[in-house]
DNA sequence: GTAGTATATTCTACAAGTGGAATATAAATT
DNA sequence: AATTTATATTCCACTTGTAGAATATACTAC
């Protein structure tokens, strides 16, 4: 169900047509979420009929037509009512084909194992350097303009880092169970 | 195509019906992984169309009678292959939804958010004293029949902590962030 | 005896996401 | 003039997962 409220939460500051929330997801949020482009379309289309937006056709001329889409009062009520009652609980059963993929492993070929691993650590670094883009894009320029957001948009990235310092956290745990297992 | 490779890798070991499957998934994996039993059966139906196993009806007196699967060379080829041919790229484009709740939260109630949070935090603390117990029966158990899978199994379960001890991180953050801005 | 529990499988409806192709307009580049 | 790029939307086939009900057998506990 998140897709639709993050569709809610990005309109609920502004209107937005399908290509610019296609964008924002992909280009600026993909830390956190990203969707297939028919995904988008989908799924505005499912919450137009459920009367969370409206949308608006515009004519343009010097690019395509645009269908631009704006919140309303009972999608303003859903996203809040997501973002109030969203049971901590779900976020527990957890899935992780990482996980898995390492736990059935005796199977597989080990070196090929740890050269993933080590891309892994390597991407995860990437990603918290990388984050500091998103960090100065999205905190640092918007200070004036979204004050009560940028708390969020902090402990958003923050959650990004913390997760990409367990998962290299990890790496390393996995290299030195290995090492040790190779001494004997 | 998480879940049929997980069958494929528990009927490696040895063949299982779909209910004990659904068994070992729910009550001992569901720490990286969990499914509907329909699921299980839906999989399983598909995998055996594949012929990646294959079943055997077993009638039994003492009980309902039950269907065994038993994993093929091809699901043995596709089990390894799988394994291999992981590419690890597609983990980094990751969906967390607690993230997006985070992210929009201006629009919610903060004080919603902060209990969520401590919940959360406990929850992943309890996930962690938890894990020993799950550590006592798959490692320490089968540290004769399973010598070559033990050092695997560790490593996944060194994941979940590591994921785990990063959420707490995280929470404590979240806390301090409040804090801060609290003081304002 | 009957209610509950464990075993065992099947079914249906739905929601959510992937992947990619198709279509279209208009500006920019070569 | 032709191609590429950016903008913009739609469609289709498919996979994966959720949620819960329905069906059935047989042992166990009251």
């Amino acid at each position: 169900m998140s897709l639709k409220h993050g569709i809610l939460g990005l309109l609920s500051y502004g209107s937005l047509t399908g290509y610019e929330l296609m964008k924002i997801f992909n280009d600026s949020l993909s830390f956190f979420w990203s969707a297939q482009t028919s995904q988008i379309y989908r799924e505005l289309d499912t919450i137009e009929k459920k009367g969370w937006v409206e949308s608006e056709e515009v004519i343009q001329h010097d690019k395509p037509n645009k269908k631009v889409f704006t919140i309303t009062r009972d999608g303003q009520y859903e996203l809040t009512s997501w973002l109030d009652n969203h049971a901590i609980e779900k976020h527990m059963k957890y899935k992780d084909d990482l996980t898995m993929r390492v736990f059935f492993s005796s199977k597989g070929d080990q070196s090929k194992l740890i050269e993933e691993l080590k891309k892994y650590e390597a991407m995860n670094q990437a990603f918290i350097n990388g984050i500091e883009v998103v960090k100065v894009k999205y905190v640092d320029d918007n200070l004036e303009d979204h004050p009560s957001d940028i708390l969020y948009w902090h402990m958003a990235i923050r959650r990004g880092i913390r997760t990409a310092e367990g998962n290299i956290r990890w790496v390393q745990d996995c290299i030195e169970l290995l090492d040790r297992e190779g001494e004997n």
